[in-house]
DNA sequence: CTCATTTATCGTATATTTACGATATACGAT
DNA sequence: ATCGTATATCGTAAATATACGATAAATGAG
């Protein structure tokens, strides 16, 4: 409904939609997970968290949508890590932005 | 980690909330505004976004919800400006997390 | 007091998100 | 070839987000 025709500086939307990936806690929990693990198959995340099978695959499909993590094929299994530079570069501007205008 | 039904480690919500406030261009074009002009009434920002008055109230709402700014009544006016301290202590947390698990 | 102005809120339509179970697919093992 | 395991995707229901116009409330001006 939005940004089809409300057109918005591009910076503040590719920003909103880093800040959509990461709106919901179990996206956050499972960034922080790939962090201490440096990697984890879908199983593991699944085991973990409250949430069926098909909506931890769902949660993440929408951080590899924003580069956050990448999926490697391992047998019958996925295997998700960070994509480190594609987040650190997200970050990156994300704090540089918003730290700089708040000085 | 949490067993119970839907919740989550209080720090994730916090930050997934922070980043849901967030994750509009409209509300970060709004952030972005009031810490140029230090100050804005609500007209003015109608005036510079491309919708409507109660819309961009809503947004305003939104931003208010997680303190990161204040609105002040001034005449029959309502004046926005940036909640410095809790922005400032909320940009702090996220960039904490976020860059130290990007270290 | 009445009118115009400003803004918040209400009602509502539509889109998107979130969750689940069921199913399809892909692979390794037997 | 068949079976079991792991995961992505489909279909769908419910909740939430986003947008708008209409209206209410508050104030200042005349």
């Amino acid at each position: 409904m939005q940004s089809s025709f409300h057109s918005f500086d591009n910076e503040y939307v590719e920003l909103a939609d880093f800040a959509k990936a990461i709106s919901h806690p179990v996206r956050i929990q499972i960034l922080k997970t790939l962090f201490d693990k440096k990697c984890c198959i879908c199983g593991e995340l699944v085991d973990m968290l409250p949430l069926s099978q098909s909506t931890v695959s769902q949660h993440l499909k929408e951080l590899k949508r924003v580069g956050l993590i990448k999926g490697t094929i391992d047998g019958p299994r996925s295997c998700y890590c960070i994509d480190e530079k594609k987040f650190a570069n997200v970050i990156n501007k994300f704090c540089t932005f918003f730290c700089s205008i708040c000085k």
